[in-house]
DNA sequence: CTGAAAGCGCTAACAG
DNA sequence: CTGTTAGCGCTTTCAG
């Protein structure tokens, strides 16, 4: 059914050399030569066998991506960048979802996935990253997001607790001072989750403001119901928080939900910050303040970093860890007053 | 660096052969044997090369998804339930966004990609059933959602028309009359659109209403800036429509974002149905009545489809038309009262 | 500029 | 139950 290559150097009357040379295009091939072969290739609707070719460079092209959810919206966006710098590079991207889950993880380098891929970047969230780097070997892997302790692999990040300490910053300049903070993960070792309390409370603290415990509202899962659920629980016995910081932005649109059928007001009696900016803040009501990490940046950086460790395996350079920039976006739910201002 | 079978039959003093068969678990292995060979292959950390698999059996493993758009939060929650159906059945996931554009949908076909998988689902917007069909081949597809005519690949799809005339019916059942529809797009050649607009002038017509043009509103993509845009154009030149049928979820939150910054309020001045039933309906402000098609059954039939046809290639069972199910979800967007009534 | 031939790592006939 | 071997389709030395 399919025509291999012998099949068109039979019928264009050269031989599989000069072929390959006309469809890799790496040597020279005289014109007339070449318009047969092309002849031929059209004609037999030949197409190169990747594994074949794969099998000979000892390389597939294929990189991995894998996320702990697809159907979250920041997620998905930002796998949409990265299949487009892929792409750029003539690469292409496997999607694989981990649901956060350890073992998913680790059978995703253990398993035939890790013999498929040329490299991966991974969203961790439940393996170290030292366990990844030396389970991945000699595997090139891009952590996405941090995880401590650093030095086993490249990263990308942003700055985490500068971004939360802005975060927060901003809603204590507006005059809260009940400050919650929703989105801690102490089940996970997730070490994103860790940092931006950290940053939470390091702005409490140069305020003025003593962190409580009752004001960290931990989560499951980083989803709208979970940020409600959160919230329902800091109404009830989080003394009443003028201000909350969610460490993502469903979980923010998940407590403003929830706020507004206790019929807590925001921004005026709660203003909310999320993290992330994905594109169902901008269009909620009210809009919503978040930190924008730049995610096109992320995406860039991750895989230029990933393409220079496979396309030079042999550079001994030590693990790089990148930060991407981010930037606070205030919209209406911290709007000093109770005025739309639009997107 | 990463060792063969070779290697690994050299070290455990047997043959290629027996290797083989202790991966594959094909043959039997005498225990004592198996054992020493598996020995070997941790102490190797041997993997399998999938790219010499591959070239051998004339298979990857591999199946393209290709859909317009990653970040839209339908395609993200549909290509996660299509990745976990096919991890079920041990194949890998290649996905691809094609933007809705034709260049990018044939590119996907004809590039190098054609071979590396050993078949694609498809949501084309772009390129017809036919063309995709004839450009694929010999390489099994099977299209997602509604392109006319049918009879060239496999397809699954919800019945439309019928769904978009249900969510019609039902804003006509609250007693609105004037009710508008967001989301045709004459210029692509998106049949699902046109089947939606078609049930919607169905159910206009069954009640005594005759459909107007200028309640038909266009957009150029389906996000919810699209939908915001169409809005303002209704509210401006469509003579005040008090209800509105999104032909998506996020068409139905940017008009609803828009009606709230005119003034107008959902559900009291414009009732609104959207379609997809996507997360951020569940949670916005007010929730909104969707159409909610059945996306898990979506992934099993178009996974099963697609199987079927990769492991029985000679099988000339004439291409399958699938209709998955939905039904409508009410919820406060289109609440007869003001009150919210909850998720 | 082009031909011949080896070999990437694996599996499956075909012996033994 | 296990060893030997051919060959999947391609690239790439080595000759010519």
């Amino acid at each position: 059914m399919t025509s291999s290559l012998k099949d068109v150097a039979a019928r264009a009357g050269v031989s599989a050399r000069t072929v390959s040379n006309v469809v890799s295009g790496s040597a020279r091939v005289a014109a007339d030569t070449r318009r047969r072969v092309q002849a031929a290739i059209d004609e037999l609707g030949y197409r190169p066998n990747l594994a074949a070719r794969s099998l000979r460079a000892g390389r597939t092209g294929i990189i991995g991506l894998a996320i702990p959810e697809l159907h979250s919206p920041y997620f998905a966006e930002l796998a949409g960048l990265l299949v487009e710098e892929a792409r750029r590079r003539s690469l292409t991207v496997i999607i694989d979802q981990t649901r956060g889950d350890a073992e998913a993880e680790r059978r995703l380098l253990t398993g035939s996935g890790g013999r498929v891929m040329d490299g991966l970047i991974i969203s961790p969230w439940s393996l170290t990253a030292q366990e990844l780097a030396s389970t991945a070997r000699p595997l090139p892997i891009v952590l996405l997001g941090e995880r401590s302790p650093q030095g086993f692999a490249d990263r990308v990040a942003v700055d985490n607790v500068t971004a939360a300490d802005e975060a927060t910053t901003h809603l204590l300049a507006l005059g809260r001072r009940r400050v919650a903070a929703i989105g801690l993960q102490p089940h996970l070792h997730n070490g994103t989750a860790g940092l931006r309390a950290e940053g939470y409370r390091r702005a409490l603290r140069r305020a003025g403001v003593q962190p409580r415990p009752e004001w960290e509202g931990a989560v499951d899962a980083l989803h709208r119901e979970d940020g409600a659920l959160a919230m329902a629980r800091l109404l009830d016995n989080g003394g009443a928080p003028d201000a909350v910081f969610a460490f993502s932005d469903e979980l923010a649109l998940g407590a403003i939900h929830l706020a507004h059928h206790r019929g807590v007001r925001v921004p005026e009696g709660l203003a909310v910050v999320g993290f992330d900016d994905i594109e169902d803040g901008r269009y909620g009501r009210p809009t919503l303040t978040t930190v924008s990490p730049d995610k096109r940046q992320i995406a860039q950086m991750a895989m230029q970093c990933l393409a220079d460790r496979i396309y030079s395996p042999d550079n001994e350079v030590p693990p790089s860890d990148l930060t991407a920039p981010h930037r606070l976006v205030v919209r209406d739910s911290t709007a000093p007053q109770a005025q739309a201002v639009g997107t």
